[in-house]
DNA sequence: GTGATGAAACAGACTGGTTGGTTTGGTTTA
DNA sequence: TAAACCAAACCAACCAGTCTGTTTCATCAC
């Protein structure tokens, strides 16, 4: 066991963030978390004064997180290609990808957890999510703006619709897959914002310079 | 006041919906619900026996109603428009019309609610969920076997994906218009949706045959 | 028309268990 | 010594659900 406590911490949110995704923070209790995270009571509240205080820790640790998976698959797609479009293309490829190596688990989001019970949390837990969801926004403008300047969009869009588009099909793709029990629904459902893309900016280069696959693994080299 | 309990269920109906899509179902307690209701204990017990029966009839209803707000609106398109591709695309922007008209309302989908809750409800409750979020693929399946026999899409796409992307799409916006108290996210994914089937469809017909802006005003003649 | 009857529709006090949270008092480890 | 625990008793508030009535109203004999 850890002596700094970080391990008891960390072993509490996981505990907790597992049971949020699958009832929800109201249904999760405090014993239940902590009969899941292997610990007492003293322990749990030896590092969070209150339950709403777990709350707060629980997604700003997973806003962190997501924000480092954007930004981390973002640096891989600039490293593997220069335009912005293609950088884009294959962003939402690397999500694919990371979804399929998940097995038959189905992602789920906490923010979305906690937005359809947004009245248990206080404003600042809410400002968390909202900041973490426009955060997807922020990190893809630059390149939207780009694609927009780049080539003439086939249709009139804004860099924040496109950006939340990408968002709302994952959000919405992760409560269909959970509901039918289906790990390719989320992935087939990004593609479908692929194709959107590549239609979108088609006019982008002459015929065959947008390849209908991307080639993924040829990339990674 | 209705003799028959029939006004005072559906109170009871309304006030835990209303309840449910601002802070869950857990956390909405039956002393909540009747409070909000106006009716007492002995009258919510009277019409359900447990809270489960209670959140059973409530996704019973919301089911009962979302299928027909899809068939309602589908009849209509049908009447507008002959083409199924025509159809699907005014099927779309009449969502956004109806959205649009509820102000600064944002819609909520008792379906997601109770997926982010899944393990709070039995497996009977579970399966109305699935098979209300089934209906729409169900439902507008045959539109879109139609528009790909028609006419070959520009990617390769199955009816069920582009059924449920339009779901997703609109799971995904509410979530995102919640967070960021934005009334006009969703109509706007919608129309994100619709310019990708109209991209997708492209082949469809000449040029000038499917305007860029569908005259809703018109058609409604 | 009147009054008896029975059933559904309530009203609201009550109960036993659970909730988030406290407290106390000790043990382990850098 | 101080922080990181553990164990368990304890609390007031709240929870779903029960219980014992009371009101309302259609039905039907008279």
């Amino acid at each position: 066991m850890g002596k700094d406590g970080t391990q008891t911490k960390r072993a509490i949110l996981d505990a907790a963030e597992q049971l949020v995704f699958r009832r929800g923070f109201a249904a999760s209790s405090v014993d239940d978390v902590i009969a899941a995270a292997g610990v007492t009571k003293g322990a749990f509240f030896h590092h969070f004064r209150t339950k709403a205080e777990l709350g707060q820790a629980l997604v700003e640790r997973f806003a962190r997180r997501d924000r480092a998976h954007l930004e981390r698959n973002l640096a891989r797609a600039e490293r593997l290609a220069g335009d912005p479009l293609m950088q884009l293309l294959l962003l939402v490829g690397l999500f694919e990808e990371d979804i399929e190596s998940l097995g038959s688990e189905i992602p789920g989001c906490l923010f979305a957890c906690y937005i359809y019970e947004a009245q248990l949390f206080d404003a600042r837990t809410l400002d968390i999510v909202a900041k973490g969801l426009l955060a997807w926004r922020d990190l893809l403008r630059p390149k939207f703006e780009a694609a927009i300047r780049n080539c003439e969009p086939q249709r009139p869009v804004t860099p924040d619709e496109l950006a939340d588009q990408l968002l709302a099909t994952i959000e919405g793709a992760m409560i269909l897959g959970r509901s039918h029990r289906d790990p390719t629904l989320l992935p087939r459902q990004l593609r479908q914002y692929r194709n959107y893309l590549e239609l979108l900016f088609a006019r982008w280069m002459p015929a065959k310079a947008v390849p209908n696959d991307l080639a993924l693994a040829d990339a990674e080299r």
